[in-house]
DNA sequence: ATAATAGTCCGCCAGG
DNA sequence: GGCCTGGCGGACTATT
């Protein structure tokens, strides 16, 4: 099966670092790679240069006719967000989708989406400056502001500038797997997973120095999960009270102990059943789910998959890599 | 598949 | 007064 054709649009005022995020995560060649996880391509309106919104021009090879063979179609964002850009534009994209691509935004790039009218109806989110004017501009889109992206299946958002990074790997993870994610996101030096339904607001998005951030208690937690751990536990390895240690927790990672725990078990899972042969229920155990029950409940609602349909779809097929963290 | 039980979350508030 | 902590009750969620 040849790989997923990825194609960005680089519109004139084009975010630099937005396209960054995806030329990094699906156009790399930078390191040795048994097969190709994706066919990378710029294009733009018309083929030649594009001036960002930072000063710098880039050549671009590729028109939209570059488009019509596209799997998945990213948008990064550009400025000015409400003047609807070239219509050609925006048929080609919606042509894309309605051929069955993917269609995906960073940052403030849902506003090309929403001008196109992929929006309406859908949730979305853009970066938070930008909610409001998405949502006021564009009265049929449910904007969720509180998101780092939104995965609707054929069309994806996502928050300001970082989370494009967040949402490229979300959607590496689900093409190839989290192995394959994860070895990307360690490459870029980056968390390997930010949940898309963390909140854009956490109080400490710059990392604190480890003596007064949770985050050793995190990586304690990590190298136990196959054991019963459960909020008090965490609250007595960070010295603290439950109700303080979920206050600050939340407020460092936007999510609440119990829920990252889950995700972080789902994870595991996940590797477990894309790296060994071990029956769903051994999976489960050493994953810290009581039973098979227990993880398909979570496996499913996190992944949209079975735990066997997603070993069935990965076991084998990512590049053999280095088992990290 | 469901219901009973145990665990989690969060607003509220008092105390330091 | 402003700020953080942690105990409590009740709604909600996970587990078996």
């Amino acid at each position: 099966m040849a790989p997923p054709r990825v194609v960005a649009l680089a519109l004139d005022g084009l975010v630099t670092f937005d396209l960054a995020c995806a030329t990094h995560v699906f156009g790399r060649d930078d390191r040795d790679e048994p097969q190709l996880l994706y066919r990378f391509e710029v294009c733009a309106v018309r083929r030649g240069r594009v001036a960002t919104s930072d000063g710098l021009v880039i050549a671009v090879e590729h028109g939209l006719e570059a488009l019509d063979g596209a799997d998945l179609v990213v948008v990064p964002g550009y400025v000015p967000t409400m003047v609807a850009p070239p219509a050609r534009a925006l048929a080609s994209v919606r042509a894309a989708h309605a051929r069955g691509a993917r269609v995906m935004s960073i940052c403030i790039g849902a506003f090309l989406l929403a001008h196109a009218g992929l929006l309406d109806g859908r949730r979305a989110t853009t970066h938070w400056a930008a909610c409001q004017q998405l949502a006021d501009g564009f009265p049929a889109v449910r904007v969720d502001p509180d998101v780092l992206y939104v995965d609707e299946g054929d069309v994806l958002t996502s928050a300001g500038v970082a989370a494009g990074l967040d949402l490229c790997l979300h959607v590496v993870r689900k093409d190839h797997g989290v192995q394959a994610a994860t070895e990307i996101a360690r490459w870029a030096v980056v968390a390997p997973h930010r949940e898309g339904g963390q909140a854009q607001f956490v109080d400490t998005p710059v990392p604190e120095a480890p003596s007064a951030s949770l985050g050793a208690t995190r990586a304690w937690a990590l190298g136990r999960l196959h054991e019963p751990l459960d909020v008090p536990a965490l609250a007595a390895h960070a010295c603290c009270s439950t109700r303080t240690f979920a206050r600050r927790f939340k407020a460092e990672t936007g999510c609440t102990p119990k829920q990252w725990l889950l995700a972080a078990r789902v994870r595991r899972a996940q590797r477990l059943l894309e790296t060994t042969d071990l029956s769903v229920d051994e999976v489960a155990r050493h994953a810290g789910f009581g039973n098979a029950a227990a993880l398909r409940v979570h496996f499913e609602r996190i992944t949209t998959r079975t735990p066997s349909a997603y070993r069935a779809t990965f076991r084998g097929v990512t590049a053999p890599a280095v088992i990290s963290s």
